[in-house]
DNA sequence: GTCTATACTCTGATAGAC
DNA sequence: GTCTATCAGAGTATAGAC
């Protein structure tokens, strides 16, 4: 493992848990088990340093999430396993949605023009696709919205992760509690999902 | 308007806009139109600041929710107006759901207390109650889970906001595009979960 | 209560030796 | 490439006059 690999490694832990702002040069130094200098000499500033891990970051997102859409299936088979395989990355990664979801916040512009320049596309439209075509097969309901419905799915994904504490808080849930919630969260998100395709 | 209402209104602006960590005390006295001398005699810290937002935030939030469930009405009806009323909320303070959530990540521990201490309690047990009710009646689908149910309910209302910046990049949305999505927002919410709870 | 001036600390970034 | 030492700036918080 080279000395940039150990700090982008250190730096993706620092900025996961604490966000860009709260997150310390000093910190990720200490985790690369290097000095500041150094650390310096390979990125020269911090916000250089965000966005090679940002970057990355979603990239490892979409590339593991596209899997579930590269196979024959008819649409409910998709919708499960899309959720299914969405939900595994969340629980590997719990805290990937809410850094996400601070950085484009942070600072749009500067991520939306990476993304794009890097051709960094969100593996959406299959499934989207998909809806249009079955819909128009009368397979499902003839109104459903292929937009709508897309974020219903990440809505209902990826917000038990963004609002853990506020979940637990509100629900009482201990975290024995949260983690039989997650169990059984696949099985209801795809439920939901094709009962709105249905009806 | 007192200069502690003043204070508390720009604190206001100033962490919805900018979340804690980015926030500046300077900036919250100009916004105020005092000077910073004068705001940490109100307020010791700018985290005893924080704490006074938050709070005050929390309740008018839940006192503002509380009136969908305080009437006469069918599980269906109830849905309905939950939905609507958190999603007219959503529209007026776009900024509330985010700026919560990145609260209570930053510090459960002090947030918790606090609540508690308050009583803050979530407007959410009606709802639940009547799901657990209408199922024992054979109203609805016998297998439902309340808890489930309604964090599918405030995952599908609050993401939107919380991640408007990451969703009309990866639509392509403009920001015309998200506003006529927001308005076909409410009915497509609610359509998904009346249809969750019939099948 | 309100203001001005300032102390103190933390942190990102640089300079320069090895 | 790696380290030590240091700078410059920003930001919270305090002291003290009015």
């Amino acid at each position: 493992m080279t000395t940039r690999d150990r700090i982008i490694s250190a730096a993706k832990e620092e900025f996961y848990s604490m966000g860009y702002d709260a997150a310390r040069m000093r910190s990720i130094s200490e985790r690369a088990e290097i000095n500041k200098g150094l650390l310096h000499y390979y990125f020269k500033t911090k916000e250089a340093l965000m966005v090679e891990v940002f970057q990355e970051t979603f990239q490892d997102f979409f590339r593991s999430i596209a899997a579930a859409t590269d196979h024959d299936q008819d649409v409910f088979e998709m919708v499960a396993s899309v959720v299914e395989l969405y939900m595994e990355h969340m629980i590997k990664n719990p805290s990937l949605p809410y850094f996400i979801i601070n950085e484009m916040n942070r600072d749009p512009e500067r991520h939306f023009k990476r993304m794009k320049k890097a051709a960094v596309q969100p593996p959406f439209a299959p499934m989207m696709q998909m809806i249009e075509k079955v819909k128009s097969n009368g397979g499902i309901r003839k109104d459903v919205d292929p937009e709508q419905f897309m974020i219903n799915l990440i809505s209902m994904t990826l917000f038990p992760f963004i609002a853990k504490n506020m979940l637990t808080y509100m629900h009482g849930m201990s975290d024995k509690d949260y983690n039989e919630f997650l169990k059984n969260r696949t099985q209801e998100i795809t439920h939901t999902l094709i009962a709105s395709l249905k009806a």
